[in-house]
DNA sequence: TGTCCACTGGAAGGGAGGGCTT
DNA sequence: AAGCCCTCCCTTCCAGTGGACA
């Protein structure tokens, strides 16, 4: 089939969807099912602000798709409309920092949400912007809402400096107020906060637990019947996608994911009902298109150590352990192979835990007695998603071409 | 029971690539 | 242009450690 005729079929057929940014990971509905008691909890904190009062600052726990950040989002919109019709000036941020893992860009992120704009990127100060953000927010007198989503990424990789100046800004404020919603899927995490900072985020806490099967397959009708046209789901590829959902803890935006993808996937061969079938391909495609984006955006050093990773697995003849230090030899190997200089231990062992961190590996750290302390590595994906980006990769073709011969 | 392996992971710092202010 | 300061990726140095083995 010709582009043009991909096009042309395309545009000929009826689309099988309504509305498709109903199924983005951004669209917040006008009813959250399930989560009734989570969004009382969250407005009866922040409706203080209706009266003229700063809210209680809000800690929010809970794995990833649970309605958190859907939660939060859907609460503040309700929020600032009603402020709005009471003559209210109030304004809200929402920064993801998974995205922004330093505390620089996430300052960054605060003044553009609020509409300080024009900041740039890198180069000044932090504290230059930490200024600027409180004269700007004080220029008015206003309330300001911080969400800082996924803050457990943030704190991770620059520590709670900015998270402890922020818990701190109302004192530098005159006239206006910050009250700071904290979103997290480590439950560990409040380990790492210095208690000050923990005890001012969390004077409020809420606790989202999973979804079940059933309250998924609940979201997801009420997602199918806006987004697709009548007739074309079926009922069985929903409780299916819910029920692969559910067992990957309780995962609402995965399940959604597969919809959307499943919808593509019928839009693409030309079908006109939405089936199990569907579902299952798309689980596939879903999964696959995450592990080959994510492996191949990594930095050079990064995927260099993946691939070690990957052939010491490949060599692995029966029992035998892959540790860092097999890693290290086998990346040293390639290395040399391919003509780049090898990073120290010490970054290696970074690496290893940014990999373990992205999902792609678990590296837990075990003891082995007379033989060391090592981290212990397995692969949490599967090895031909990796390959195939290895295998595009024009600087890999002469590691993986010897690889091949074995 | 103590030793000692093979690391782990904190701390400090450097230098390349970049932007801001003066 | 100089002098700061930013991030990102990396190095050097080193104290700390769980548990198999002698």
């Amino acid at each position: 089939m010709s582009v043009d005729e991909i096009f042309e079929k395309l545009l000929s057929s009826e689309s099988i969807f309504k509305n498709k940014r109903v199924l983005s990971h951004d669209y917040v509905p006008e009813i959250l099912p399930h989560r009734e008691r989570e969004i009382q909890k969250l407005a009866y904190i922040l409706a203080t602000a209706l009266k003229g009062g700063k809210p209680s600052n809000v800690f929010m726990y809970g794995k990833t798709g649970t309605g958190k950040t859907a939660v939060a989002r859907y609460v503040l919109k309700k929020l600032s409309e009603r402020g709005e019709r009471l003559g209210l000036d109030l304004s809200y941020a929402y920064v993801n920092c998974r995205y922004r893992k330093t505390n620089y860009r996430v300052l960054v992120k605060i003044c553009d949400e609020i509409g300080c704009v024009g900041l740039p990127e890198t180069g000044l100060p932090t504290d230059a912007i930490f200024d600027k953000l409180i004269r700007y927010i004080d220029m008015k007198e206003k309330l300001v809402i911080i969400i800082l989503d996924e803050l457990d990424w943030l704190v991770k990789t620059s520590g709670d400096d900015v998270l402890y100046q922020l818990t701190r800004i109302n004192n530098e404020l005159d006239r206006s107020q910050v009250s700071l919603i904290g979103i997290t899927n480590d439950l560990k995490f409040r380990e790492y906060l210095d208690s000050r900072v923990l005890s001012s985020l969390s004077e409020e806490s809420i606790v989202f637990s999973p979804y079940n099967a059933q309250q998924i397959y609940d979201i997801l009708k009420q997602r199918a019947e806006m987004a697709f046209r009548d007739q074309v789901v079926e009922d069985s590829a929903l409780r299916l996608a819910a029920a692969i959902a559910a067992q990957e803890h309780g995962d609402a935006r995965r399940a959604i994911d597969l919809l959307r993808v499943a919808g593509e996937i019928v839009e693409r061969n030309g079908d006109s009902k939405l089936l199990e079938k569907h579902i299952l391909m798309a689980k596939d495609e879903v999964e696959k298109d995450l592990i080959e984006m994510t492996v191949s955006e990594l930095p050079l050093q990064e995927q260099l150590i993946l691939l070690s990773i990957v052939k010491a697995h490949n060599n692995r003849n029966g029992s035998k352990k892959v540790t860092t230090g097999i890693v290290k030899s086998i990346y040293e190997e390639i290395c040399h192979e391919l003509g780049y200089k090898p990073v120290t231990l010490r970054r290696i062992n970074d690496i290893i835990s940014d990999l373990e961190m992205l999902g792609i590996i678990s590296a837990p750290v075990v003891s082995l007695g007379r033989y060391g302390r090592t981290k212990l590595i397995h692969m949490e994906v599967p090895v031909k998603s990796i390959m195939k980006v290895f295998e595009k990769e024009e600087r890999f073709s002469d590691v993986l071409a010897e690889n091949n011969k074995k």
